[in-house]
RNA sequence: GGGCGGGUAGCUCAGUUGGUUAGAGCAGGAGCCUUUUAAGCUUCAGGUCGUGGGUUCGAUUCCCACCCCGCUCACCA
């Protein structure tokens, strides 16, 4: 059917020319509220008899509604929670039959006093009201059940999850608690930014669109920009820009935007995703690992200031946890993986069960070794240390063991947090670097990064020593919450168009 | 991409071993009801049963193909 045609659509479309038809203009521009719902619940006596003496004025959608001749009751639900409303006939005269175009999802403004009903709910005894906005499509609100022990039950509801990130709207209007998750968000990144702030950091902006992309390893988005004819990409990383303002001298950066893999979407992976990446003049990793290790803490009291997620975020204890990298596989494999070759490489990957290892490059072959043999099996937070030089084109090479770098990566259940080096600041190993990807990149490897000229260009001025640290927003949140899904920490995630 | 599960009313779901009018609750219309709260009672309406083919006297049901969604594996260092 079409949605024009719609029986339960026309019958809202006539409550609307009935309510044009008696002068009503239902779509209004503005509404003085003295009150929210919390508060108003909050102004109720504790006695049945009295009433509050203060009148207030709220506004927010009908989300229950139940008519009873001359009287009805209705639920209004705002930002703060919802609050019933009493409409009587005795009190509202001729206004009272406006009820009877109220439809459930209508958006008003009422005003009245607070009191308590029999049954003890405080309720607002509506004085006056106006339509704000007639909705015209129904909304599909559940039944809520308040239990005798206080919590809600709803019955049935808006639980499809195609339809609930389609239309993430309704789903917002509907399930309220949704919103609890990006009211989280919203404070972890508020107290990151607050951290770093406090550290003399300075926020910045780099350029979404980059005619050559790096700073990691994935497949971009390509675009095109028409005046200037020309290919551009979605930055898969910020890193190089930031490490160019480094070189400029604002010497601490960070950036919070969103970065684009053009991968595939699952579980734990959108199009796009929230990075947060920042850099230090004159840290390095050890400096980082400490800072990380505060920011997390930092982010998790966030979280837990934030009523459902209380109890879901885990309570640190620091430091954190430090492994070496290449201990910590040598172990598991029982023997030294930086003198294996490529060929025996291989052979170990295939006894460990990794698919198609035999067309795998040999950084790519020790990652997956590594996800295998310790990455998968950390659960508290975890830095593994100290990664191989061949796995790490942007880091500074260890001191004391030129086959390793300075680089860090915090684990926990099993995910990536956080990735971090004593950055490269030697141009003539970064352009071997670079080299190397490239010779990786025309192999095959559709990952491996290009040479950047002109990143290598800005090194040669002079770049400090630097540690940087990249943190992913919506894993990081998905941590701290327990949530399981990217898309329930994105507002709206990635979709085929319908 | 592989495996498994699913797509039936606006929402949440049953059901059809192939058969005539495809069901429920909520939401909706009409009616009754001046403290209800999953309000209640009476009544009415609401469906191309994901799409396209095939088999059949007859397909929402069986077969084939396709589309979409979920879970999962692979991929995503």
């Amino acid at each position: 059917m079409t949605d024009e045609l719609h029986f339960l659509m026309a019958a809202r479309r006539e409550k609307l020319d009935a309510m044009r038809a008696r002068g009503i203009e239902p779509f209004a521009y503005s509404f003085d509220r003295t009150s929210t719902a919390q508060h108003a619940v909050s102004l109720a006596p504790e006695d049945q008899s009295s009433e509050a003496s203060e009148r207030v004025s709220v506004a927010g959608r009908i989300v229950s509604m139940r008519a009873h001749g001359k009287t009805a009751f209705a639920h209004l639900a705002d930002a703060t929670g919802r609050v019933q409303l009493y409409f009587r006939r005795d009190e509202l005269g001729d206004a009272y039959a406006l009820i009877d175009m109220l439809d459930i999802g209508d958006v008003i403004g009422v005003s009245g006093v607070v009191f308590r009903t029999r049954s003890g709910e405080p309720t607002i005894r509506v004085a006056a009201f106006e339509v704000l906005a007639k909705s015209l499509r129904p909304l599909p609100f559940a039944k809520e059940e308040t239990a005798s022990d206080g919590s809600v039950v709803r019955h049935m509801g808006f639980s499809d999850p195609e339809q609930r990130f389609r239309q993430r709207y309704a789903d917002l209007a509907v399930n309220p608690e949704v919103r609890a998750t990006f009211v989280a968000r919203a404070g972890m990144t508020r107290a990151i930014r607050a951290f770093l702030d406090a550290r003399g950091y300075l926020e910045v902006e780099t350029p979404v669109l980059q005619p050559q992309y790096g700073g990691a390893a994935a497949r971009p988005f390509v675009t095109q920009h028409n005046a200037l004819d020309m290919a551009l990409y979605l930055r898969i990383a910020d890193e190089l820009y930031l490490k160019r303002l480094i070189i400029g001298g604002m010497e601490r950066v960070y950036e919070i935007g969103h970065d684009f893999r053009n991968e595939g979407v699952d579980r734990t992976h959108n199009p796009e995703f929230t990075m947060l990446e920042f850099y230090e003049a004159y840290a390095d990793y050890e400096v980082m690992m400490d800072v990380v290790e505060r920011l997390i803490v930092a982010a998790a009291d966030a979280v837990r200031a934030v009523e459902p997620f209380t109890d879901a975020v885990p309570v640190f204890t620091t430091p954190f946890r430090r492994i070496e990298w290449l201990g910590a596989i040598n172990a598991g494999l029982g023997t030294d993986i930086l003198a294996l070759d490529h060929a025996g490489l291989i052979k170990h990957a295939t006894r460990l069960g990794v698919p198609r290892a035999a067309a795998m490059s040999r950084p790519k072959l020790m990652d997956e070794i590594f996800q295998l043999l310790v990455e998968s099996k950390i659960v508290e937070p975890t830095f593994v240390v100290d990664y191989p030089l061949e796995l790490s084109p942007l880091a500074k090479p260890k001191r004391g063991d030129a086959r390793l770098t300075e680089r860090f990566e915090l684990f926990a259940n099993g995910r990536e947090l956080a990735n971090a080096f004593s950055e490269l600041n030697d141009p003539i190993d970064q352009r071997e670097r670079f080299e190397a990807q490239a010779a990786l990149r025309a192999a095959g490897d559709l990952e491996a990064a290009a040479v950047d000229e002109d990143y290598l260009r800005a090194m040669e001025y002079g770049m400090p020593p630097t540690g940087g640290v990249g943190i992913g927003i919506d894993r990081l949140l998905m941590y701290l919450t327990g949530i399981q899904h990217i898309r329930d920490v994105i507002l709206f995630p990635t979709l085929r168009p319908e």
